[in-house]
RNA sequence: GAUCUGGUAGCUCAGUUGGUAGAGCAUCUCCCUUUUAAGGAGAGGGUCCUGGGUUCGAGCCCCAGCCAGAUCACCA
């Protein structure tokens, strides 16, 4: 590791300190018994405080020195007076600690009397500063001037990304964010608790990964020798919990999902999903309008949220409008009543591209994707979706090519799913089955897996139940304006960093042909490279270490393999 | 997966036609001493993402790769 000049600066500090006398890293606890922020809002001239935080602003004048503590609430200023700190001879500890040892980024804590200088801040007078931990990597130092315009404001995504901890050290509006999103998961988990459902928790290494379509991450239990799955979804197993027997359940579920990452996904997120007993998706839209107005008032104090060039407002009620009378709207087609050659040819009319294995439920879900999906800003509710896409949601009343299914846009994105759910457990393994065959098919959507004990669940009998579940990592990126969901997200997956290897010449060589074949036979290799035993097994060793190159034992015999 | 854009000091960024690598902040030294992003003077600090190529000479041009972002495709 090569050590930056400042870096070596401040771990010369740091012996420095220590032939002081002054452990840079003390144990001992630190009596805090205030922060900024109570500071500010009780303001008490001559007040003691002890007050502990980052230095993150130092401004040396001669025996008088202003400084700036950041705490978790904010920052407030600090005032050092050489004779107030030292009255006695000895003034080691403002001319040598403050001035010299101490570095930005340092934690120190202050025990001192609240004023107001002259020129009006608040500010807490020094009577004595401990230093408690020694920053040695100097924090990006974004400043904000007067007009409250930002300075070399830390704004790479990379580097915020993959150091979130310097990101949120130094900019609270990101910080702002995450403690939003907590209080939007508090907020929903009081609204279900007050509405009397209960908290659970389900597996997330399963045997067979259902209730829903995508592509798992698989992993092994050793002592069982079985592959499990990493959940893509907990519906399956919240039901199962209602056939038990409990009124309401609910879940903030990580879910897993080994498919491409962009703006609005990553591998793994937080869905939160709810099954109540006895309701309908009538029943939820309702509930769900007044949750969603109950969490944007916890969150943001107002029901209206800007997200980018919109304004949206989560007050109860919201639009409901059928799949149907949707695509009506903004087509002119009206897919009722129509077979799936009429809505195939309607759809390529629209311009929409078809494809011969679509069946009639994903044409409409193609027409609606493509032609309706983004008009809809404001929260509204679209109902009544076709039954094959939708193989876990009970049968339309009305109409048996439906679904008593609706989903929640906003700002054209969808933020909530919810079912009456299927509790039918013959039309359940039917409907399994079907999936089946379109996976088998080459379907890649489709479920190909028949999870056989949640069928023997059903067939004791689930109650008629609705089940709703919401995209939390969406909701939040629309409460705060945020339009990708690494901004919601405290570490959000990135590539592993690549890093600098210190590596032989010997191993260098090795690598530079192997990098040509990528495989190749080790003892092919190595006369090739014509090193000495030693030498060899030494560079080899170094690779494998690295995890450069892999080698491998066949039956045809050793091999060496880029990594 | 495709396309585009970017990667230069601790941070934010310049870098002209291919000709010795720059600024502000930060750091260090000195002067000043109650300041509001920034009082003054001076100094140090670079794997210009990596590897090839073209060239007398590459931060800049070409090729390949890595990482990131955006757009698109994919994704209930």
């Amino acid at each position: 590791m090569q050590l930056s000049e400042q870096e070596l600066v401040r771990r010369e500090k740091l012996s420095k300190l220590r032939d002081l006398g002054i452990n840079p890293y003390p144990a001992d606890l630190y009596p805090v018994n205030n922060n900024s922020k109570q500071i500010k809002e009780t303001y008490t001239e001559g007040k003691k405080v002890i007050i502990a935080g980052r230095l993150m602003r130092k401004k040396i004048q001669g025996k008088a020195s202003f400084g700036e503590i950041q705490d978790s609430e904010g920052r407030i200023q600090v005032y050092f007076n050489r004779d107030e700190i030292c009255p006695g001879e000895d003034k080691m500890l403002y001319n040598d600690l403050f001035k010299k040892l101490l570095d930005l980024g340092d934690f120190i804590g202050i025990e001192g009397e609240v004023f107001t200088t002259q020129v009006g801040e608040i500010s807490v007078l020094v009577k004595n500063f401990k230093l408690l931990s020694k920053a040695l990597k100097p924090l990006p130092l974004p400043k904000v001037d007067a007009d409250g315009k930002e300075h070399d404001a830390f704004v790479d995504p990379e580097m915020r990304y993959r150091q979130r901890y310097a990101d949120l050290a130094v900019n609270p509006h990101v910080k702002e964010v995450f403690v939003k999103r907590t209080k939007l998961f508090n907020a929903m988990r009081n609204f279900f608790n007050e509405s009397g459902y209960f908290e659970v928790e389900t597996p997330i290494l399963q045997p067979i990964p259902g209730g829903a379509a995508a592509r798992p991450f698989i992993t092994h239990h050793n002592s069982l020798d079985i592959p499990l799955y990493m959940r893509i979804a907990n519906e399956l197993y919240l039901k199962r919990l209602i056939v038990g027997g409990f009124d309401g359940v609910y879940e903030f579920s990580k879910n897993f999902r080994n498919e491409g990452m962009d703006r609005t996904h990553n591998p793994e997120f937080t869905a939160m999903e709810i099954y109540v007993a006895y309701k309908d998706y009538n029943w939820m839209m309702d509930f769900c309008e007044k949750l969603l107005e109950h969490c944007a008032i916890a969150v943001n104090g107002t029901a209206e949220a800007t997200f980018g060039e919109h304004k949206v407002s989560f007050k109860a009620p919201y639009k409901r409008i059928t799949m149907a009378d949707s695509i009506k709207e903004f087509t002119g087609f009206d897919i009722t009543g129509k077979t799936e050659t009429e809505i195939f040819n309607a759809a390529k009319g629209m311009g929409i591209e078809v494809d011969a294995t679509m069946g009639k439920g994903k044409l409409i879900d193609e027409i609606f994707g493509e032609k309706c999906e983004g008009n809809y800003i404001q929260p509204t509710f679209i109902t009544d979706y076709p039954k094959e896409m939708s193989p876990l949601c009970k049968e339309h009343r009305d109409n048996p090519e439906l679904t008593e299914r609706f989903e929640l846009m906003v700002c054209g994105k969808e933020i909530a799913n919810a079912y009456s759910e299927l509790n039918d457990p013959i039309d359940q393994r039917e409907r399994f089955e079907h999936q089946l065959k379109l996976a088998q098919k080459g379907d890649d959507e489709a479920t190909e897996f028949i999870d056989e004990d949640f069928l023997r669940a059903l067939e004791y009998g689930m109650p008629p139940t609705s089940g709703m579940g919401i995209g939390m990592d969406r909701l939040i990126m629309f409460l705060t304006n945020n339009q990708s969901i690494q901004e919601v997200l405290f570490f959000p997956q990135m590539k592993p960093e690549k890093k600098a290897l210190a590596i032989s010449e010997d191993a260098k060589a090795i690598l530079e042909l192997l990098t040509k074949v990528t495989k190749t036979e080790l003892d092919t290799l190595k006369g090739q490279v014509g090193l000495s035993n030693k030498k060899w097994d030494k560079a080899i060793k170094e690779l494998t270490k690295n995890t450069l190159a892999k080698v491998e034992k066949t039956d045809n015999g050793l091999f060496i393999e880029i990594v």
